[in-house]
DNA sequence: TAAAAAGTGGGGAAAAGTGGGGGATTAATA
DNA sequence: TATTAATCCCCCACTTTTCCCCACTTTTTA
């Protein structure tokens, strides 16, 4: 589904744009909410159906789990998708995830991700000079 | 399916031309991902499927499966072919691999290799040297 | 050596990204 | 309750990018 590396501006009235040929998969609205490693996941609806209700299977005994909870479903926003393409980005998601003006958005498959430029580029460098453990990861794959 | 070496430019519009004799694999368009060793890997959107079905399963809640999933998600891009036969390279893309004017591509059966031309004339002037000690390691895969 | 095919370059129309004004709805205060 | 204030979002407009198409050059082939 959602996949590629793409830039894109937060305006003063804090708009971000969805890449054109992702939008239609929006229609009907979509939630962000805090990801990890400082950075922001946004869902549409169908996906965060599932993604609920996985989350509600969690065991409430675990703290580890109640954290992970909090963090997914309560730092959830409901969002619409303007006519040209763009959703507001809520003051406190903003925040968290540190973001200035300029913003990477990421295709995850079945999510977008949303970094601020700065923090993407640091995440870059660290995994990047990692890439020799992503490559037995292919090996344990088959690919 | 994808074998040899062929010189192309990359043009002032980050346009490179496939061999004409595979276009016709790349009717329903093409997957540029990045590889190993500073190449990029171009796979048919068939080929990309089989792969991307594997990483879709992979848990978001352990730090190496979300930075193998960012590398080979976030890292891919779906593009188009025109009708002189050429795909745009993405900046990120071609920052990644180095790629300057002179590329070379190299087909891998399965996939293309897209390489800056210095870059692979260091990598082939080290492996054909060594290629008798990296045939050696081939017996525990079986070859 | 002529014709055809492939590689390469660039102009221009169309689409996408971006910014801001202004009206309508909601909230706030006297 | 009337008036004011604030927020949201729709729409218009400008800028930038993309991509389609045409044309020229080089290479291949008959």
């Amino acid at each position: 589904m959602f996949i590629g590396e793409y830039n894109y501006n937060l305006d003063d009235k804090n708009r971000l744009a969805v890449p054109t040929k992702f939008r239609k998969f929006f229609n009907d609205g979509a939630i962000i909410t805090k990801g990890l490693d400082n950075c922001l996941f946004i869902y549409t609806k169908k996906e965060w159906d599932k993604l609920v209700k996985r989350l509600a299977d969690l065991p409430i005994s675990q703290a580890k789990s109640r954290a992970f909870s909090r963090l997914m479903l309560a730092g959830a926003m409901d969002v619409n998708v303007d006519k040209q393409g763009r959703m507001i980005m809520p003051d406190y998601l903003k925040k968290f995830a540190g973001l200035n003006k300029k913003i990477i958005l990421a295709g995850l498959y079945n999510r977008l991700e949303v970094w601020d430029e700065k923090v993407w580029n640091k995440y870059q460098s660290v995994t990047d000079k990692d890439s020799g453990d992503i490559a037995e990861g292919l090996v344990d794959l088959g690919i």
